[in-house]
RNA sequence: UGCCCGGUCGUCUAAUGGCAGGACAGCGGCCUUUGGAGCCGUCGGUGGAGGUUCGAAUCCUCCCCGGGCAACCA
């Protein structure tokens, strides 16, 4: 991959780690991915940024993705839903490399299983499922082995079979994985590979199989039958990757083998994305069906009138990472917009019709009216047609919204005694309104061209005529929630916005019956728009509002358009009063604090002394290092700051090298040897590698250098090559400091003493 | 409550010990035969307290907040 290619991308943790491993030669640079969808709902938009992303990871890095359904559920998988994902996948653009099924590898997944037993790994488990859940314990508490947990290997691997061939009713007994029933980890608590379904029939293998594995217990081993190197799932199963890692090793598959990794799942505001949720909207008739322009669903997005590009294009910017977020409407109705700006091109609609009467035009005379299509800032697509003819009359239909009768502060558009641009046509002067019995204004008549030089006007609208138009309904779609997080209401059909759908009546120009049907427009003025694709027919047009244009000023919204500006879920009002300082000791126990006083007692830090009063190894390491170099305080520092970040978790281990070669470490910090930098890089190489500690500063070249003759050249070559910041130094900006000191250490190397070279910088740069 | 994961402008996201940057939204201006688009400007952030370091969003400690885990679902 280029580093331009590179630039373009938003980049992120997954392809940090992927092309660490591409570079490494991990996986030979081979990358395999995998869209695993369970067949049990329609896809939405989480499908979808899930799509991007595994497909989208296999794109970037020149390797494959599959498509595999995860259908080891009979209870709730379906073929209708197999036939929507994978056309899901191949609307946003993506062709599987291959499509598989986990429910083909049924046999293979029982033959390990039938070796689990074998090693004594597994066990077929005779508790009821009550049994089983109440001996699992609780977060807090262990659980209980079952009395089944050491039941002889061949009765274990009888009964399986049994149970393969539907002997043992639904729920008589289960495969376990035999792990620790008192892992902090839940899942690690003796996991279910495999419960009975006799009568349950799957959707792919009828009634072939009896039993069905569960889960954990075809994930991973899916992704090892198809050499996947990458797979990647929801935040919600980074618990799950241990036991992933832990059957890979029971089934005996070596590195370098497929790894799980997580991200957060995506969130839209004023939506919501669960297929449960989802399910209910329908079934209970808030919206139309799983196609309705207002779901989440791809079929919805779809039938809406949204582009794949602009879903890609969307998911690209938003980007990936494990923090949970939802993202807003904005953000997408944006990408949607920007999208649409370069494809659409403008025509007319009225969708409030009010009737427009130029009175200085005769009542049968038509003025064809070349108009462009696209406005001066749009660069058409190749082919596209430049303009179209419009037909301007006596009589025409304008937006209701466009006439005010007492205009608030600032109104662009017609008003009493105001003139306005009819788009594309002439300017037209008010003279008069007619009302019906309630004051409403039925029909308003201007004067076409009503002055010589008529100059500028403030506002454009937009008309159709009313002998040629095309009588349209509009379907025009709003968020479907009037709370930004539904998920987060007790009942999240509360906040069903009542105006997310507004159907109106109203007129398109005639140009439109000329064109493809699924021809996207931008209606000027109102909003992308293109006909439904279910409901529009020839004499019936039904245009759906794909997205709004974006502005101050909706309008046509009942509700008021736009989104309000959301509040912080996170700003907490209640402000913490400034606290006592915190005794570092305050949770040690006796013994432990009594090693932490007598730490402080010999000079060593309070935080290092708490690290230290706490961890019995670090400590012993501590006290044998004190016999090398007799300073506790410099002690405690390299081991609670260097050490143990070196170790990375590990506990560490007193032995008479490591000893040593610290105390070494610290000797030369003490005579000038190292900088306190250079020491933490001596002991992490010691840490990683072993060695002894001179040789570690002999061969990286980490000897402190603070001596101005040696410095003083990184220190000018910095210097004269970023005149800007200099300059700005001298000005006063002080934080440019850690801009200089960077660039200085970083061609001067660890072993360059940081003080030194801050004093030339200083020095040199005239302050 | 035990374990795990996470916390950067209003929102989404960069910065991998060295100038906290971008996008969306907002606001102001320019431009415009769309109150669109575009261009320019502007507002705005490292949850808190200590510690390590020449230098901390980043490393250490504690606290606070959010999420996940006790289905024979995935």
């Amino acid at each position: 991959m280029s580093s331009e290619s590179t630039n373009k991308l938003q980049n992120n943790f997954l392809r940090e780690i992927i092309a660490g491993h591409v570079k490494a030669g991990t996986y030979g640079g081979r990358v395999a991915t995998r869209f695993p969808p369970e067949p049990n709902g329609y896809p939405h938009l989480g499908h979808a940024c899930t799509i991007c992303l595994n497909f989208g990871l296999a794109e970037d890095f020149g390797g494959a993705c599959n498509l595999r359904y995860d259908d080891t559920n009979p209870e709730t998988e379906s073929l209708e839903f197999v036939a929507a994902m994978e056309d899901a996948v191949r609307w946003l653009g993506y062709e599987p490399a291959n499509i598989y099924f986990a429910s083909d590898y049924f046999e293979q997944f029982y033959e390990w299983a039938v070796e689990l037993v074998k090693k004594g790994l597994a066990y077929v488990d005779s508790q009821s499922s009550e049994e089983i859940r109440a001996n699992r314990g609780t977060v807090t508490e262990p659980g209980v082995n079952s009395p089944y947990r050491s039941r002889p290997v061949e009765e274990s691997l009888r009964l399986l079979d049994e149970m393969r061939r539907g002997e043992h009713p639904d729920g008589s007994h289960v495969l376990r994985a035999k792990i620790d029933m008192a892992d902090d980890n839940m899942l690690l608590r003796d996991p279910l590979m495999y419960r009975i379904r006799r009568d349950a029939h799957h959707y792919r293998r009828g009634d072939e199989w009896n039993i069905y594995p569960l889960y954990d217990w075809a994930h991973g081993q899916g992704d090892a039958v198809e050499n996947i190197t990458h797979s990647v799932c929801t935040l919600e199963f980074d618990v799950h990757r241990p036991l992933y890692n832990w059957f890979l090793d029971a089934i005996g598959i070596d590195e370098p083998r497929n790894h799980q990794y997580e991200f957060a799942r995506f969130n839209l505001d004023y939506t919501v994305m669960s297929k449960r949720k989802l399910l209910r909207l329908v079934e209970e008739g808030h919206v139309r069906g799983w196609d309705d322009p207002r779901m989440p669903t791809i079929a919805g997005q779809r039938r809406r009138g949204v582009r794949p590009e602009a879903i890609r294009s969307f998911f690209d910017r938003i980007g990936i990472t494990r923090v949970d977020s939802s993202t807003g409407m904005a953000e997408y109705e944006h990408s949607i917009r920007d999208d649409l700006n370069h494809v659409a091109p403008r025509v007319m609609a009225v969708t409030r019709p009010l009737k427009l009467v130029i009175e200085n035009l005769p009542e049968d005379e038509t003025t064809w009216i070349d108009a462009h299509y696209w406005p001066h800032d749009i660069t058409p697509p190749e082919g596209a047609p430049t303009s179209r003819r419009v037909p301007l009359t006596r009589e025409l239909w304008i937006e209701r919204d466009d006439f005010a009768e007492n205009p608030p502060k600032g109104w662009k558009r017609l008003s009493p005694g105001e003139k306005v641009r009819l788009r594309h046509g002439p300017i037209v002067k008010f003279s008069s309104v007619e009302r019906d019995e309630a004051g409403e204004a039925q029909a308003v008549h201007v004067e076409a061209n009503p002055d010589e030089s008529p100059g500028k006007v403030k506002g454009v609208i937009h008309w159709v005529s009313a002998e040629h138009a095309l009588p349209a309904q509009f379907r025009l779609y709003n968020r479907l929630f009037t709370d930004p997080h539904p998920d987060e209401q007790e009942d999240f059909l509360t906040v069903l916005n009542p105006d997310s759908l507004v159907e109106t009546e109203g007129f398109v120009e005639p140009s439109v019956a000329e064109d493809p049907s699924n021809d996207r427009y931008q209606f000027e003025r109102l909003g992308y728009f293109w006909q439904d694709p279910v409901d529009s027919k020839p004499d019936s047009l039904v245009f759906n509002r794909i997205v709004a244009l974006r502005g101050k000023d909706d309008h046509v919204l009942t509700a008021k358009g736009g989104y309000t500006q959301p509040v912080s879920r996170k700003g907490s009002i209640t402000i913490e009063p400034p606290k006592e300082p915190r005794d570092p000791a305050a949770r040690l126990s006796d013994t432990q604090r009594t090693h932490f006083d007598g730490l402080v007692g010999r000079g060593v830090g309070k935080e290092e002394a708490a690290v230290l009063s706490a961890d019995d190894a670090l400590r012993a390491l501590f006290e044998f290092v004190l016999g090398g170099y007799d300073s506790p305080r410099d002690i405690a520092t390299l081991l609670v700051h260097d050490v143990r970040r070196a170790l990375g978790g590990h506990s560490a281990t007193s032995s008479m090298a490591t000893g040593n070669s610290l105390a070494e470490v610290l000797r030369m910090v003490g005579d000038g040897t190292l900088t306190r930098t250079g020491a933490g890089e001596v002991v992490r190489t010691l840490v990683e590698k072993g060695g002894d500690a001179a040789s570690i500063v002999e061969a990286r070249g980490l000897a402190a250098v603070r001596d101005d003759a040696a410095l003083a050249p990184f220190v000018d070559a910095v210097i004269t090559e970023n005149p800007e910041e200099a300059e700005r130094f001298r000005d006063g900006e002080e934080r440019l400091m850690g801009f200089f000191m960077g660039q200085v250490m970083r061609r001067a190397g660890k072993g360059a003493d940081a003080k030194a070279v801050q004093k030339l910088l200083r020095e040199r740069l005239g302050q």
